[in-house]
DNA sequence: TTCATTCATATGTACATACATAATAACCTG
DNA sequence: CAGGTTATTATGTATGTACATATGAATGAA
């Protein structure tokens, strides 16, 4: 049994985050380059490639072929955001889940809708607007735009059981989306709908998704008083 | 010139992603193995690997040694925020920067703060505040606790010409830190140095900086009015 | 049947090598 | 000396091979 013996990637990414954390190279100071490193640590010049690569993802590092690796002057760190199922995200606390829809129909769009689904000004598009709950209470309001004109068997499907955050992400395929992180002041019916007082300052998700070039959804979610999206970097 | 006529792992990596996109993968479905895929595709299948890999960690696949890979039943598709500077944050968007120092001084902390830190409910902390400007427009209030105990040339430091956010970056090591996204209606004070009004719903990021299992500092950062954090998945 | 052990298998990783690519540095040429 | 060309160099990636490791499946013992 090899118990890593080898120096692997892993160990060549500690070995330089802890170089740069005690600041034996410090911001905006380039390092050795691969090939040398490689010697120094005893492996090979690609296993020192993987550990760099990553490093530089994660926003440590600041490489330049040619121009070598450097020390990020800025260490702008990236925070990961993962964005799950609202079902998931409640059921993951160990809270139970409630569903309501609120409303399902056809409507006419607002401006700001259509125009980011490159349709007409009076275009109709289906809205549903549900309440999502975590052992009872009101965890998160979805108010969602679907491009109806792209899905034709949409009309048949009622939200009532399933909501319509599951039913898209089983349903439709999709490129790539925009997400927005804001704020809102609640308005009458969110106070109501998230028991708490009018004006209230909620946090707020936007997301576009998008399907090549064309918007599929646009949502947003509005959660409850309180709540904050948290992550490490 | 080999006008990249190989198959290399981006073009794995589309090809899978077009098939998970057109559904001819399901979620749920697992599919080929590497060697598999590799013989297919024509490559090695370190590079089937290279490609999947990067699929996984996006969020795309589910993948378990034995069990192999299996398209994620729920895509919980991962958003990669940035967090920059905020001079360089606002210098990105074609602005002029500016800052000014509200107050710099040692005083207790509050208990929620000495909590983090792990210091004696009483601890006196260094407390920073500054406004950062966006073409002289109010843009984000920078409120800040430093363990001072851990950073013994701190009290000579003056926080008037460059901010604690830069300062710090460039002068302490840290391994990891929490955030949390979230909203607060703005108090009377905030309202004015942000030109706005109070109880207006404003966009928050909290911000923990570890060094190991100490806390280096504590800052919550308070935007302007109709401020989004934005990003793409 | 139930639990532990062994076996088989797909992914994970290390390495040597070769070539691709981007970008700087050195070198021309007018 | 300006402007363009070539050389050099560090990173980026593809490949064949070898072995590590996790884990589901098969097997055998209690």
């Amino acid at each position: 049994m090899n118990n890593s013996a080898r120096t692997n990637w892993r160990d060549v990414m500690a070995e330089v985050e802890r170089r740069i954390y005690t600041r034996e190279w410090q911001p905006g100071q380039s390092i050795p380059n691969e090939a040398d490193l490689a010697i120094e640590l005893g492996c090979a010049r690609v296993t020192v490639n993987r550990a760099l690569r990553t490093l530089a993802e994660i926003g440590l590092l600041d490489r330049r072929r040619k121009a070598g690796t450097r020390v990020a002057l800025h260490p702008v760190r990236k925070a990961t955001l993962t964005i799950p199922l609202i079902r998931s995200e409640i059921e993951a606390s160990g809270k139970s889940y409630g569903y309501h829809l609120l409303s399902q129909q056809t409507e006419p769009a607002p401006a700001p809708v259509t125009q980011k689904f490159a349709l007409a000004n009076n275009a109709q598009l289906l809205h549903v607007v549900a309440l999502h709950e975590a052992d009872g209470n009101p965890f998160v309001i979805e108010d969602r735009w679907i491009n109806s004109s792209i899905m034709p068997h949409l009309a048949d499907v009622s939200f009532t059981e399933l909501s319509a955050n599951e039913w898209l992400l089983q349903n439709t395929p999709f490129t790539h989306g925009d997400i927005d992180f804001g704020a809102k002041n609640a308005s009458q019916r969110e106070a109501e709908l998230l028991a708490t007082k009018p004006d209230k300052a909620l946090f707020v998700i936007s997301r576009t998704t998008w399907d090549q070039t064309t918007a599929v959804t646009m949502v947003e979610l509005v959660f409850h008083a309180g709540h904050r999206k948290h992550t490490r970097l």
